[in-house]
DNA sequence: CTTGGAACTGGAAGCGTTTCCAGTCGCTTC
DNA sequence: GAAGCGACTGGAAACGCTTCCAGTTCCAAG
């Protein structure tokens, strides 16, 4: 019987084998200072030959801190969240801390966790993924002594990292009128689970416009969820138009995606007949030749999560709201307009 | 001061204010037999004046369970995985139980998942996702008394939820032979981080050509890992063929996508000159009009979240492996064959 | 009026660490 | 050669809970 039973070793077992005190051992095992380095090994090797590990349990209780960080994730199985919490998931399991994860569907699961998690006590900081937290919240995570940052999401009053949803549209929409369109609709998504907030890239759109001496046509501008069969039938409607855009902004690429599949249901080729641009760069997008404009998600994640180790570790302040860039990716769904037939 | 810091309260100080004994508060928090009602109710009402929650490396220490379980998981990003784990964790969390993540990108990092996580004994359960446990990692857990259940992988020596590989292949082949083709071709995907593993995909397709009485042709039948821009590639090949193929079998809606992509470049149409079918029903294969072989991803997870509960809970006997039910959806990407011009 | 037992209660003994404190020990420094 | 210092060590005291054990109390049964 080698180790064939996983009988309780302790840290006092560990000890007393390696003929230390648990104090030595417990700093032995933990890297601490202040210990031989003969000691350190012989502790070590009797811990290695007894597959001893510490409780986590127990270290924490004695420590007093809990390692652990929560992901609060509203859709994981969208490309975009699960990339920014691959992202996260690297830093901070590198980090050594326990990610919790916490996949919460509609507005009301989110409530749920804000209203249970404290009365857990379970976790040092809260990583709110793409979507906003409401102001008194907010407070009571800050209240309760828990740091909270937000990834992949709209600009925020508390730490957070994200495009610049700005510049990200007008890129798009710049894209469009440089190639010469002027009759340019708008698929306008926005969060069933937030409707009440503002599209963030929207503005652009009617900046863009404006600034290129194109009149707004309010008719052009249609407003959904943000889901690909949403996107397919916003698009629907936009076809029926009687004087149809040569150009459509979709507000993601699984909207665009689904305005494709509209327009060629419709006898119509994206990028010969209507352009169409989207934003994302979602792997599918490359894969309907779609132009949109590229953000790296995975990245953001990483980057709050450095964000947030500062912010626990180093006693680094709470860093401002951070933005990474974004970029155009041209692909076959957007030409110059065909010259039309009837004027 | 009411309770402007969130400083220390202990159940010995609930207990105090109370005015009842510590083993009692412990009862009436934890919800335990042997408490007068009034009792409890008087604890529960400081408790909650005072926002007291107990501390769950106390309580566990002293309970001796950890309540966790971690999902190991490759490809968060992806639809199927990050579905998989929607399903899993809504299950988990429902019994209070930590979810925690461990996202392992390639194949050394999942070894370096089995190698590091028994030695922190972090976990009750282990749950993988969408890959194969090797036996000896699998051996090392059991040994550490860690039970492990697989979701949404192939089928397995230990307890497992997945979809029948060969009825949702044969599904998709059928229903091309059905429509009348005879010249099948099929883009096999392979896991590029588990290339040695045959694909559990491939059999139904020599299967069913076999029955139909169709030859197989070895030349249609191209391999590549199951990316879609390697699904693009591959159909490239198979368009350079002397005989092409009329119908294309793809391991999965991401490969068919590609393939898709390749096929409108080449200025085919799918399903009007070659139909393409997948297996996934990826929500964005509806909006490439993809005729597919859904499963159900989610329903999976907590398929298997409601299999681990069962052993860790009610000391259910570990279950054997289950099989989901798949399903035909057609679609615009599949039609019959168009007569031949040349015989 | 006993007596037995069920229902409840208080307190102490863990749970397995970390960390502080008080020492040893072996050298350098006057 | 004594004092002083730094490196190392052992052990006890938390850490905050759960649970066991030994009572109380109260009431129904005898």
């Amino acid at each position: 019987m080698d180790d064939a039973s996983p009988t309780k070793v302790t840290l006092v077992d560990i000890a007393r084998m390696a003929g230390v005190g648990v104090g030595t051992a417990s700093r032995a095992l933990s890297n601490a200072k202040n210990v031989a380095p003969a000691t350190r090994a012989r502790v070590l090797r009797v811990a290695e030959d007894h597959h001893y590990v510490v409780s986590p349990e127990a270290s924490r209780l004695a420590r007093g801190n809990t390692g652990r960080v929560a992901l609060v994730v509203p859709h994981l199985s969208r490309w975009f969240f699960g990339s920014v919490v691959e992202g996260l998931d690297s830093v901070l399991r590198g980090a050594d801390l326990d990610v919790l994860l916490y996949h919460v569907g509609g507005v009301s699961d989110r409530h749920d966790f804000f209203d249970k998690l404290p009365a857990r006590r379970k976790v040092d900081a809260v990583v709110v993924v793409g979507f906003q937290v409401e102001e008194a919240e907010r407070i009571r995570l800050e209240t309760l002594g828990v740091q909270i940052v937000a990834a992949g999401g709209q600009t925020a009053t508390y730490p957070s990292v994200h495009i610049d949803d700005h510049v990200a549209s007008r890129q798009a929409v710049d894209h469009l009128i440089h190639l010469g369109h002027e009759r340019i609709a708008m698929l306008e998504a926005i969060d069933p689970d937030q409707p009440h907030l503002p599209s963030t890239r929207s503005p652009a759109y009617y900046e863009a416009l404006g600034q290129a001496g194109i009149d707004i046509d309010p008719t052009l501008v249609v407003t959904a969820p943000w889901g690909g069969e949403d996107g397919a039938a916003s698009m629907g409607r936009l076809l029926g138009h009687p004087d149809p855009p040569t150009a459509v902004f979709a507000h993601s690429d699984e909207v665009a995606l689904g305005a494709i599949r509209t327009l060629r249901r419709a006898g119509l080729e994206p990028g010969r007949d209507v352009s169409v641009v989207g934003i994302d760069d979602h792997p599918l997008a490359a894969l309907s030749d779609l132009t949109t404009v590229r953000q790296d998600p995975a990245q953001q994640g990483v980057l709050a999560g450095q964000m947030l180790l500062g912010m626990l570790d180093g006693r680094t302040p709470a860093e401002k709201p951070m933005t990474v860039p974004t970029e155009l990716v041209v692909r076959g769904s957007t030409a110059p307009p065909r010259p039309r037939r009837t004027r």
